[in-house]
DNA sequence: CTGGCGCTCGAAAACGTTTACGGTTTTTCT
DNA sequence: AGAAAAACCGTAAACGTTTTCGAGCGCCAG
């Protein structure tokens, strides 16, 4: 049925070596057979079967990417750009869901690790010594997570977390709630972190709140905590929380940015739909994506000496939900 | 490096013949010597490997699924379910984003025809024609799209107009635009249909507009339309662009649902989370995507008499831009 | 006692590639 | 022109499985 690189041999009047050369290492063979193998090839449609490449080669040409979930736009994101970038250099991408079962994650990389040459793991939720030991299965890109020994591409929320705080006491605001997401999350601790080393720069004063479930409903929750602390300006975790605190606010009559400003984190699409938008921090989810498999591809073939960690920015996107406090 | 089916054998004093055998047809070994292979095989953390058994096999053990665009979350719905059903029968997914693009749609569905069992196929734009040529290149399940000789996962978006319909009139509407998506597209064409059956039904005025894109911008610009033409009720194409119209009517100082109502198609998260909370109908996308694998499953192990062709309902969700028109 | 059958298992072929090795031709150098 | 070197290409082994075929064995019927 399917046509093999005999048949392609046969139509050249060549060896199966030869084509096998003409393809994968076309200086190698003359100019004149090499055209002679390619018209054929292209004749009868040839396709190189990839599992008997894979097999003496050891190469898949295949790539996983597992994520917490699929339904969460941020990683859709950073799946659709690794998608772009893996089909471009001829890599096809698995993808597996946790569903945000850390021992999930494990198995799943586990499970991958015999069908491709490398994957780019998303996991917020494991462990790091459970991190070292899936890194053991196969070659790991760690996205948006830092650990010493394992290649990361990963976002400077750090900096997106100052900048939102620059810009709150810029506008005048001094007394500043942060509606903490999970406490063990590596994001958290990244935008802990910026949040912190921001303030402690500027002097305001900073209420503490949380942790939240990172939905809807955790800042419908928050917002009440953070208006009884008698804050101008509220910083959620990302932007699902924040829209949860902006309805929970509207409900009870509290006017937004009039009496109280709040920021989200992501800039994901309903933040500049919803109104007033958003004031949040653009993740760079594409690019974060793309040098993810390009650092793979580059620890693929080299000698793994050094450990890339590259950051990228991110970008404070200022919008409706931000205005200086009223006195 | 990694353990081959020549270490068991040799482990548990068998031949390969006997561990493959083990492993695959246990009910063809003497439970004797099939307990000590699995016992071996475990000792080793023996994993077969994909590639060689899917080179004599002529099965890959993965199925692929080919979307327009991964930062669409009705995609990324379908792609989940599609995911987590595949994974719990032992497949993996390989996941490919033709970027919105017929031609591209066309040409993945044939790179990955070789390294797949089969794939599910989401292709508003493709032209009929088109999916019966790729059809030949592997076994295929249609989503969101009905066409003969080829099985399918089908949501009845029709009815699901025809409820939207059916509760506007329920509440007095009698003067309706419908807000186009593009014309070609297999869903407007439904719900389109949907849509007529029930004005038919009813009598009542239908101003029938467009067609616009099918997104945020889209609805910008169909709500001046609408109001133009003197409508109590738009329903949008889909809930991005019904997000569009609420935003320009706001805009305009026209009040929702107060001087007009409006529907949205999909349900995406956020059409929950506006305000006024959209009223849209809500598409079955997990059971979608579970229904296409399972199709593609039970095709795959099949005589392909029949073409199953499987419609899922949809759910009219009635939340707060449909009120009584004012008089 | 013989022939046939059923059960269990091993030897070996096959799947479609890549690549080491060696043989033949062409080029280059003197 | 002749020899050494280089370029080109074919033969065959190898990758890790599954599966066909048949061998060995015990059992039963005749």
């Amino acid at each position: 049925m399917a046509v093999t690189i005999r048949d392609v041999a046969r139509r050249a009047h060549v060896s199966v070596a030869t084509v096998s050369r003409a393809l994968t290492s076309p200086e190698l063979v003359r100019p004149e057979t090499r055209s002679r193998v390619l018209a054929a090839a292209s004749d009868l449609g040839y396709q190189p079967n990839r599992a008997a490449r894979g097999l003496i080669t050891g190469k898949t040409g295949n790539i996983g990417i597992v994520v917490p979930d699929l339904d969460n736009p941020f990683f859709t994101g950073v799946l659709k750009a690794v998608q772009a970038r893996a089909m471009q250099a001829d890599y096809a991408v698995f993808v597996a869901d946790s569903d945000e079962d850390p021992v999930a994650e494990a198995k799943l990389v586990h499970a991958m690790a015999k069908q491709v040459d490398g994957v780019v793991l998303c996991a917020p939720g494991l462990e790091d010594s459970q991190v070292y030991e899936v890194a053991g299965a196969t070659s790991l890109v760690l996205l948006n997570r830092r650990l010493p020994g394992v290649p990361a591409a990963l976002m400077d929320s750090a900096g997106g977390m100052h900048a939102i705080v620059d810009h709150l006491v810029a506008l005048g605001h001094s007394r500043i709630a942060y509606l903490n997401g999970p406490r063990t999350s590596w994001s958290n601790q990244e935008r802990r972190r910026g949040l912190l080393s921001a303030v402690a720069q500027h002097k305001v004063d900073l209420v503490d709140l949380g942790p939240f479930a990172p939905r809807y409903e955790g800042g419908l929750q928050a917002a009440d905590l953070a208006v009884a602390a008698d804050t101008t300006a509220i910083i959620a975790y990302n932007d699902i929380m924040a829209l949860g605190v902006l309805a929970r606010l509207r409900d009870r009559g509290i006017s937004v940015p009039g009496d109280v400003s709040v920021t989200g984190f992501d800039d994901l699409t309903y933040a500049a739909l919803c109104s007033p938008a958003l004031t949040t921090v653009a993740m760079p989810v594409a690019s974060a994506g793309r040098t993810a498999v390009n650092l793979l591809l580059d620890w693929l073939d080299s000698d793994n000496t050094d450990v890339p960690h590259v950051v990228l920015e991110t970008q404070l996107i200022v919008r409706g939900t931000t205005t200086p406090p009223r006195r």
